[in-house]
DNA sequence: TCTCGTTTCGAACGGCGTTCGTTGACGAAC
DNA sequence: GTTCGTCAACGAACGCCGTTCGAAACGAGA
């Protein structure tokens, strides 16, 4: 046995193809590694066989390390919720507040491809989902909101801004021309059957008016007032 | 010629399967038989397959009336957009009106699948869809809401609805206990690091109490009453 | 050194959306 | 009555997908 020679691979013994790749696998690699496809091809192209590709691999070899898809899914959606930057807790300016983190937690989504699919039907319970929940809790809390409206409206606000960034990164994908498209459907609007949708015709104009952003905040303090309503038992604004 | 015999069919003519089957096919009996798989088996069933065996043929023959995929899911959801009822108009009170007819819209989604996936990030411009818009611009102008606010406003509803629904439909259909799966969340936010997340472990009833509907209604009420600041510039409720 | 649980991974299964090329039915023109 | 052009119908195929299986390779503990 010791005096073995050293053979050539007898060619039916097909080898590993880099064993220096081999014992490298870790599932933060893997999230690494979809969350570097998410951003540079889009969520579709997020799939088992293209992560593995992207590491040198199959796609059985993930599944060592991860569930399922939905599981890596979510995974890469709480590593991109770690991208969102939390403002400084001030009690006094709490509708401000909870505007710019949701503002931003929106534009970090909206970026990602539409990753915020997952957070539609599946609510987010990853370490920087709850870190984000923490803050906005935190600062609604602060600023007067009851301890149940403060918690429904995480989820409630959470849905908003998934929906928002889907749209958003939708059109991004697609390279809309969004001012193309808005004079389009202005258009068609204004086309109606003015007997049949009076007010739509009418509001061809405002309907189409106003960026994603705009249309976004708009959105936001609606839900923010609505809040402030809850905190102080029917009046909107408390300054 | 005139005296040919009647051959039988040669062995390698493979004949029509079913002549009385062709002629039939037409855009709504696709969009009914599509409706049809989605209500008993859910939206993953509704596959090109799956609605072309639905209606005794190929898939392939699909695509002479439907563009693609995406075009036949907006097409049934325009259809299951017709279900709605819409109240009688009362601009007196048109806060519950609204309320009403969202309430609904939720309601008819939820129960259909999750078919509200169609409606994020694609904004839906269905016939069916309009007459919902033009049903909530109506009520929003007879209440004093101003033109841009009640134009944007369907956009910001028809978001949070469809969110809402989608999460309804997904629970629906994984089957699962609502109240144990709530209790396990419970307990999940209870045991959280005090020191990381204060305000979550503080809030663990809260956050997992109500069921879909009153959160959902909560949202909505957040909505309402910030387009009433809206209406009555920075004042929440006009009574 | 042997064993055993885990990781790796090629191959395969059963699905998917869509395209291609052929076939046949039907209405219009002759 | 015959021909012909057009277009719906449709079987087959392409290239994907998520996931499972079984065998091989590996590392740690006995």
């Amino acid at each position: 046995m010791s005096t073995a020679p050293a053979l050539p691979e007898p060619p039916w013994r097909t080898p590993r193809k880099d064993p220096a790749n081999r014992r490298t696998l870790s599932r933060e690699a893997i999230v690494a590694a979809a969350l570097r496809v998410l951003k540079a091809e889009g969520i579709d192209a997020v799939s088992m066989r293209r992560v593995a590709t992207e590491l040198g691999t199959g796609a059985a070899s993930l599944y060592a390390h991860v569930a399922n898809k939905d599981e890596l899914l979510a995974l890469v959606f709480d590593e991109v919720a770690g991208e969102i930057a939390l403002p400084e807790p001030d009690p006094a300016r709490w509708r401000e507040q909870v505007t710019e983190l949701w503002t931003e937690s929106r534009a970090v989504m909206a970026r990602n491809g539409d990753i915020a699919r997952v957070a539609i039907g599946a609510v987010p319970m990853g370490p920087h989902s709850l870190r984000l929940a923490e803050a906005t809790t935190a600062i609604l809390r602060a600023g007067g909101v009851p301890s149940r409206p403060a918690a429904w409206a995480v989820d409630v606000i959470g849905m908003f801004v998934a929906a928002s960034a889907i749209e958003s990164a939708q059109h991004e994908r697609a390279g809309i021309d969004q001012e193309a498209y808005y004079r389009q459907v202005s258009e068609y609007f204004r086309s109606l059957p003015a007997e049949l949708f009076p007010v739509l015709a009418s509001l061809s104009g405002d309907l189409t008016s106003g960026d994603a952003d705009e249309r976004f905040s708009f959105g936001l303090r609606l839900l923010v007032s609505g809040l402030a309503a809850e905190a102080d038992g029917g009046v909107a604004d408390e300054s």
